[in-house]
DNA sequence: TTGAAGTTTCAAAATATATTGAAAGATAAG
DNA sequence: CTTATCTTTCAATATATTTTGAAACTTCAA
């Protein structure tokens, strides 16, 4: 297979993959690209490269900063901006973990512990069925949010241990 | 809080978690309403509770029966089907892992896996740096599957283990 | 200043996804 | 067989999300 086929197919697969996950493809492709390229890009390559209008560049290239996995890159010489993505894919893993918890894990959880409390009597089945749910769920979450900090603070210290290493 | 209002509350929230999730909004509301039903619910209750019309509770109840999610329940005298749910939460996490392993992880893989093999010198930069990503998230896709593989069959196990023991 | 080069915004249009509801299809009881 | 009850299907409709592109804005150099 050639390399722009290659390219093109790895574009489109991370792009799918990333709509099924609630993150637009636009998106996804665009840190595709940046993860297979191995300089920077300027907009105008990535709308090139991917079809896609200025608008649509802008908007997402500046959510894929948001999330940490697209840094502004200035070339010496050059007015324009240039961009460029994390390639190393378990930290990837971890910035998309760290969002994805802010965004989903952490507010399902501020509710779930309101929801502990809720009036009425033990004995009614349909208080007790609710309560049980909501406390296993939430027992659950507690453990989903354990395991997912764990895995962020290890890749985090590794990376800290590693970027040490480089001054030392 | 009052009864009505929590499992209102929790039945939005299960919901939009199901939204970001590429689960659409009213099966995971469907799931969300039947796991804290001490019994299983009719078609038409369904509907009501939700208010929702018949063919898209139809659809939605198929889909999570599908996922393992939700079961027919035949209840003695009555003409109607029942839905029940899955309650216990781990298995509801293993249920939706291998489901999503098998929709997401299984065909990228399988890309992935094709594209280790792109032609060209290992000389030009664009070829080495599409390879040496491909190559990293391929064995970021490896670990990930051996972890949801082990996950899922401890679950099992584990199932199978406490199941075994009721006929001891 | 001025204007050329680049970036951002956002209302409108296009696209994609979910929902409805009526009609067709099953199934069981009489 | 016929009817009543319940389930499924699917084309039309409604809703939600994404994308466009032109105008407004910013920045820098002359």
């Amino acid at each position: 297979m050639k390399l722009a086929e290659a390219k093109a197919q790895f574009i489109q697969t991370w792009g799918s993959l990333g709509a099924q996950w609630g993150i637009n493809r636009t998106m996804a492709q665009i840190h595709a690209l940046l993860m297979v390229m191995p300089d920077p890009l300027s907009a105008d390559e990535i709308m090139q490269e991917l079809n896609i209008s200025r608008g649509n560049t802008n908007m997402n290239v500046r959510e894929l900063i948001n999330w940490g996995l697209v840094e502004r890159v200035l070339v010496p010489g050059e007015r324009r901006e240039f961009f460029t993505a994390e390639k190393d894919i378990w930290k990837v893993a971890t910035l998309i973990a760290r969002e994805r918890k802010k965004r989903e894990l952490d507010p399902i959880m501020k509710v779930l512990n309101q929801l502990q409390d809720v009036e009425g009597d033990q004995k009614d089945k349909y208080v007790k069925a609710f309560r049980d749910s909501i406390h296993n769920i939430n027992k659950f979450a507690h453990q989903t949010d354990k395991t997912i900090t764990s895995f962020v603070k290890a890749e985090e210290s590794w990376f800290y241990g590693t970027l040490m290493k480089l001054f030392k």
